[in-house]
DNA sequence: GTTTTAATTGAGAATCATTCTCAATTAGAA
DNA sequence: TTCTAATTGAGAATGATTCTCAATTAAAAC
């Protein structure tokens, strides 16, 4: 059972990069959030329990993240991107309510076995994806 | 049988929003384009062929386009919004390569069957989605 | 056809998320 | 402790997209 602090500190390692105290709250953080967010969400909180991290540090800190896995990029809304961790969770899919914003994950294994018989039948070799399906929530269709 | 440029003047009838020579232009333009494409790739073909549209006009056109469902935001990449043309073309799903670029268009039933069921479970009422499998095509996983 | 008016256009400014620059700092190997 | 390449913060730069506004125009009403 390693950890995502441990995680972190060998994918640095292997990069030949730093673990620095920056790095470390950042990614505290982003493990003490358990919904989508984005940098400035990110950057807000961070401010407010912390100590004040430069925007430029995260921003730069999120593509290591992701590299190594513990986050994900999981969509773009108005030219933002929002993320999730994903280290310590499966993998999931999302259904957005396009009036009150509200994200259900849900998981669905066949859907994930066709998709990798739709790669076989072009030959492509699969690293990621993502599903998305708009509409509107139990509330929200009236 | 009704055409594109039909269903778009309709739609702006609808909206009391005027046809304008520019808007026909940004059309016809948009079926002339069998790929994905962006405001800017937009933008250069229209300039080289027909007359020099503003860009702002062609941002102002695009969310028009797409509320009628002639064309659809397909992804965003470097920041950049990417659509297809979706009017006389069946929905389909992608395959992005990520080392060449490489799009495949693919349609599975069963997937898009599974999803409807999903959506029954959670009581959404989906308008559209998206998924998109990132990886490694034929060609580039050596 | 003429009038009327709200919608549209182009040019450039503004916005805003993200990236870059660079001087000062620092992690961590030796 | 020393050494050096990596990192940081502040602010400038970038770049896609949106906004502003004066001039133009589609098309409804006459
Ligand atoms: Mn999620
Ligand atoms: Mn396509
Ligand atoms: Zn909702
Ligand atoms: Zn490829």
């Amino acid at each position: 059972m390693i950890s995502y602090l441990e995680k972190f500190k060998e994918y640095l390692k292997s990069k030949g990069l730093k673990f620095t105290p920056e790095r470390k709250i950042i990614l505290e953080e982003v493990f003490l959030i358990h919904t989508h967010f984005d940098s400035e969400i990110l950057y807000k909180k961070i401010c407010g329990r912390t100590k004040k991290i430069s925007r430029a540090t995260i921003y730069r800190t999120l593509p290591l993240l992701t590299d190594s896995e513990l986050i994900k990029e999981v969509l773009q809304q108005n030219g933002r991107a929002y993320y999730e961790h994903i280290f310590g969770h499966g993998h999931h899919d999302h259904l957005l309510c396009v009036k009150c914003g509200r994200v259900i994950e849900f998981y669905n294994k066949n859907i994930e076995k066709l998709q990798e018989r739709i790669c076989n039948e072009y030959d492509f070799s699969p690293t990621d994806h993502k599903l998305g399906i708009r509409g509107y929530c139990k509330k929200c269709k009236k």
